[in-house]
DNA sequence: GCCAACGTTGGC
DNA sequence: GCCAACGTTGGC
């Protein structure tokens, strides 16, 4: 089964380190590690699910232009996310033991990118849409009810995601083919639908881009642990393996 | 076990 | 930068 998995493209600093990872970087990595996944949901398809060479759909969230800019494989089935266990990390979890790993992981391997990235935007308008426009006629009916479905469309939050292969299919055909860019409406139309109100909704204003935020201070022995903590996806390069001499290898900042 | 408060995701 | 959505926590 294909997947969609979420990385950051822009700059966010964590812990003094900066977690963005973008297709430029994927690409000139080639193999990546998808570490830093602290949801269990996320955790339990990359643990579980995702099986070597299933496909996957690279997006770029938390950006000017959020959409799907490569398409990868799994190149390494799930294993324990060590990065949990370092506390320099950004995404360190200290109810974590190697004894038990919480936090499991998998490595992706590019292949190639769309040359016209599917961006959000058009998966949703695509979404609200009744009929299947012609112009894009060429990813069919069933494409274009499987994007409807997308999780990605329904539900935004979760950072990897199974995606129907007919959704698969439809996707990398839009990035392929192109030719939809006229079926989104101009630039400057702000066009979300109203969203609904909810009775109590208190909103601690969290973060803006670029803005430090504060790691989460788990020297506290109490409680309900590690399930709180959804980190998105921070990748290194598969060959940054834990190694006894402690060498650097990327020029990325981790750990 | 319900549900209000809280904190994070992530689009805009 | 704002804030809706929504998962999680914790009081009761």
């Amino acid at each position: 089964m294909p997947w969609l998995m979420k990385a950051e493209p822009d700059s966010r600093v964590v812990k003094g380190k900066d977690v963005k990872f973008s297709v430029d970087d994927f690409e000139k990595l080639g193999v990546s590690q998808w570490d830093g996944v602290r949801n269990h949901e996320a955790k339990k398809i990359m643990k579980e699910k995702m099986k070597l060479g299933d496909k996957v759909l690279f997006y770029h969230s938390n950006t000017k232009v959020p959409g799907v800019f490569a398409i990868a494989e799994v190149a390494r089935e799930g294993y324990p996310d060590y990065t949990a266990w370092d506390e320099s990390h950004p995404y360190f979890d200290a109810k974590t033991s190697k004894d038990s790993p919480t936090w499991f992981m998998v490595d992706v391997r590019f292949i190639e990118r769309l040359t016209h990235p599917p961006t959000l935007a058009l998966i949703k308008h695509l979404a609200s849409l009744p009929t299947l426009p012609d112009e894009i006629s060429f990813i069919g009916q069933g494409g274009f009810e499987a994007i409807k479905a997308m999780q990605l469309v329904n539900r935004g939050r979760l950072s990897v995601q199974p995606v129907e292969q007919a959704a698969y299919d439809a996707v990398v055909l839009l990035g392929t083919q192109g030719g939809w860019e006229e079926l989104l409406p101009k630039t400057g139309g702000k066009k979300q639908a109203p969203r609904g109100k909810r009775k109590a909704d208190v909103n601690g204003d969290s973060e803006a881009k670029a803005e430090v935020k504060p790691q989460v201070d788990h020297s506290e022995p109490l409680g309900k642990e590690e399930q709180r903590k959804t980190k998105k996806a921070r990748v290194v390069k598969a060959e940054d393996l834990p190694v006894p001499d402690g060498v650097r290898r990327s020029k990325r900042t981790k750990r």
